[in-house]
DNA sequence: TCTTCAAATGAATGCTTGTTCATATGAATA
DNA sequence: TATTCATATGAACAAGCATTCATTTGAAGA
């Protein structure tokens, strides 16, 4: 993997948006969450399709569904009685690829 | 900025590899980490310079030192009296450009 | 070795947060 | 419109966590 300019996008920070990126990590710091998110990488997928795949009741699923799509990690449109949940773009899979780097260079 | 390959880099996942994802992920969910973490952008610093700059008492500062060190983002040498801290690689620079990336393009 | 300075540690506290249970909303169909 | 299915919401509870205060460790210099 490949990266430019890193430490030219670094640069100053005001508090504002040290809080705001400290929330989106904290969206990536529950395994509940990465799960989900997970769930979603191979493509589009309803509630109850979610839940099935990770082994999580309805609430608790829809409950950081809720948080996720605050963040901004993910979209939803409704079909039918269904509500289904996509990536919002591709830096979530840029950010958990990362992650997983560090992990396994370690 | 620009990244390869990211769909290779994620395939499966264990239960495991993803309990360390969140925990990853977890260290940079709180500001006062990020701060300390962005301190240290320009380079190695000692706990008194690292608090100074950040305007946290000493104790919350190396409170969190340890835990940033024990997930492998930062590391230390001892110069006399004082510790130095730097980071550990280039990833903590990545996660964090592409966080703010992320933000910014919202 | 005693003192001083820098950093680390431990216990206590209050706040945050993930999950559960119960219930509500909202769309489709009979 | 009454019922059913899918999802969302709210309250409550337990567990986790960041900060503070007090104390300790450890190195340097007098």
């Amino acid at each position: 993997m490949h990266y430019d300019n890193v430490d030219v996008l670094i640069g100053d920070i005001g508090e504002e948006e040290l809080l705001d990126l400290a929330e989106l990590f904290k969206m990536f710091s529950d395994s509940t969450r990465i799960k989900i998110l997970y769930a979603l990488f191979d493509g589009e997928k309803n509630v109850s399709e979610i839940c099935d795949e990770i082994q999580m009741n309805q609430s608790a699923v829809s409950h950081q569904l809720k948080l996720l799509k605050s963040s901004k990690l993910i979209g939803s449109r409704r079909d039918g009685k269904a509500v289904i949940y996509s990536l919002a773009d591709d830096h979530v899979k840029t950010i958990i690829a990362m992650g997983k780097e560090h992990i396994e260079h370690d």
